[in-house]
DNA sequence: TTTTAGCACTCCGCTACCTTGAGTGCTAAA
DNA sequence: TTTAGCACTCAAGGTAGCGGAGTGCTAAAA
């Protein structure tokens, strides 16, 4: 089952030239496009071998060629080079993302539009937490007589605070109290094993106290499922919109109500962070809503366990080398902002030597 | 310009006609939908008037009438009844701000996703601070040898925090230091006023401590810059393409964009919270981008100068009463669960027969 | 055996044309 | 002032014809 030199030199054709125009490849444009040195005739004969073997499909008789599914796949395996970014890649990235350097938690909700602007893709982006996060510590902040600021971190160092107002007051020493009681019983406790332990202090307690111990907690739960549950940003959906595959409505709307969907369920992030980029293509996606487009995702180390994931979706037809460079990119950024406890990179995080490319 | 009684029922008939289906009125469905005993000949010449003075509009000869903007404009101010919530739709709101009920930041976040859901059109939401923000106050915990989390919090009563990670070792007591220093050269202090007084510590001060003191006035700065831009969160764009005007992709795209553009500009906020909606119609706003789509907003109070605005976005032709009515309805849903610091109502807060006003 | 040129064929996309029907404005009568 | 009648207009939808790009096939050339 394997495909001549030749063959392989038109497949890569067929896709360059698709990705670039968005209209079916003709055996002259391929003959134009790669400098092989048969005629047209020939490469007639391998594109209908090519479409037989299944790496190619006609819309219609008649029509040139466009690459199917397993012909993406076989491009992305073998056939595509890396694409390097250039200078000017690099440095508009650094700077977006020096610019908008913010606490980590934005920067990540904001990762998904720095890619979507990067790539005129809908981007997405989220944050996997560990299953088994845990409440590391609460910090209680008395700043009115009837008023404090619960302060939670996680084992995963994601710090979440909220305001409480009381209908009555409260002593330093009452606050001290509960911060102790809470840190005593609460913390190092998954999010299943909350509802047992307040039930269990529901007994010992007084009322009073267990209304306290009861919001702190309550706020610590849904920080844990906020990060269990990993929701989902996107950004950039109108992008979709600039490309011809979306051009008509029946073709754009499902997939932009499934990308507007909030939870559109748990990726199969199968990415390793650090590692190379994952790409889905058309039918390989579960979703039904995904089967003719393809999905480019980089995953990323946040330390402490904590894993981020960026994306975009987009069609098919891909210009899946150079996505996944600039998601990459983007990835290493955001590590090592992570990893740097916040200071944005000043140089480009992976050093790479730059080669003229068509943007 | 008065126009007769007649004029006025049949420019209502048309309006709330073609809300509901969206094509041109002709004189026989006038006839039909009000029931004037009159003839569609008579209804015709009324028509005619009513063009002649500006309130409809034909797309062509021979084609029925759409209400114009003016047409639109004296609907919403004269004609328009108010529209009843019905028990089913107050339950349902009730329950999602119920479910989705979290910090309140993540409240107003997400009520623009309930509202776009709610309306089927796309929605926005955002907050202002009022102009002269300030710290109210820094608190610093030490959760390790080299990291500590600042927590702060304005004047507003909005709480944010990040933790900060050193390459040195810290102890408890220089870290009250640093908090003293902090709490009483700049809380108080707007925007602005952070550069000077900076630079006159960076006089007095140690060089380790001085790194500190901006490290975590530099994330003050960050919060208080955020609340003044007041970003905008917008939901739902993807609803857009459910409307028939926005069927044509030339239509929708702009509008689209502009609504993915983060920041589309200071909105002309003139609604009073808790007052009734703010209704721009087609040209009356001023975004080229909204030209011919309205905006529907309103405005509610979230405590200590902090105000809240949500709405959405829509062709000319909506349902202006109902939209009104539930956005006046979440608003006062939000507004309630600010008041009370952070619980859900539990009943509608304006009593189930609510009547929403409406000028 | 592989490559090439030639040629008939297919089918999409475009334009031009026609038909249909809804809705109008106008006129003259009630 | 209202109504009925009628000619007129114009968008929408359907059909026919064509031009062109690209194909598969065949037979000759390398």
């Amino acid at each position: 089952m394997d495909l001549s030199e030749r063959k392989k030199k038109i497949l890569r054709a067929v896709i360059e030239s698709y990705v670039q125009n968005a209209e079916p490849v003709g055996s002259k444009a391929v003959a134009d496009w790669a400098r092989l040195d048969v005629s047209s005739a020939t490469i007639r004969n391998d594109m209908a071998d090519l479409e037989e073997k299944g790496y190619l499909e006609q819309p219609h008789t008649s029509a040139g060629r466009i690459p199917s599914p397993k012909g993406y796949r076989l491009y992305v395996n073998e056939l595509m080079e890396d694409y390097k970014l250039s200078m000017q890649e690099t440095e508009r990235i650094n700077q977006t993302l020096r610019s908008k350097m913010k606490a980590l938690d934005r920067v990540i909700d904001e990762a998904g539009q720095i890619v979507a602007k990067l790539t005129r893709y809908p981007a997405f982006a989220l944050t996997a937490a560990p299953e088994r996060i845990t409440i590391r510590r609460f910090d209680l902040l008395l700043i009115e007589q009837n008023a404090f600021i619960a302060v939670v971190m996680t084992d995963t160092n994601v710090v979440r605070n909220k305001l409480f107002r009381l209908d009555r007051d409260l002593s330093e020493s009452q606050l001290q109290m509960l911060g102790t009681l809470l840190n005593t019983g609460f913390t190092g406790l998954t999010l299943g094993e909350f509802g047992p332990e307040l039930a269990r202090v529901a007994q010992h307690a007084a009322q009073e106290a267990y209304e306290l111990i009861q919001l702190v907690v309550t706020f610590g739960a849904e920080v844990l499922e906020e990060l269990v549950k990993r929701p989902i940003h996107t950004a950039g959906i109108a992008n979709l919109l600039g490309h011809p595959e979306y051009q008509s409505l029946e073709k754009a709307q499902p997939l932009m109500s499934f990308l507007s969907d909030e939870d559109f369920g748990p990726f199969p992030a199968r990415a390793e962070p650090g590692g190379p980029t994952d790409i889905v293509i058309g039918p390989e996606n579960v979703a039904e809503a995904l089967k003719d487009s393809s999905v480019v995702m980089a995953s990323y180390d946040l330390g402490d366990g904590m894993r981020g994931l960026i994306g975009v979706v987009g069609p098919t037809r891909m210009d899946y080398a150079k996505i996944s460079a600039r998601l990459t990119y983007v990835a290493k950024g955001l590590a090592w902002i992570a990893g740097q406890g916040g200071l944005p990179p000043m140089a480009p995080p992976g050093g790479k030597d730059t080669k003229e490319e068509i943007s």
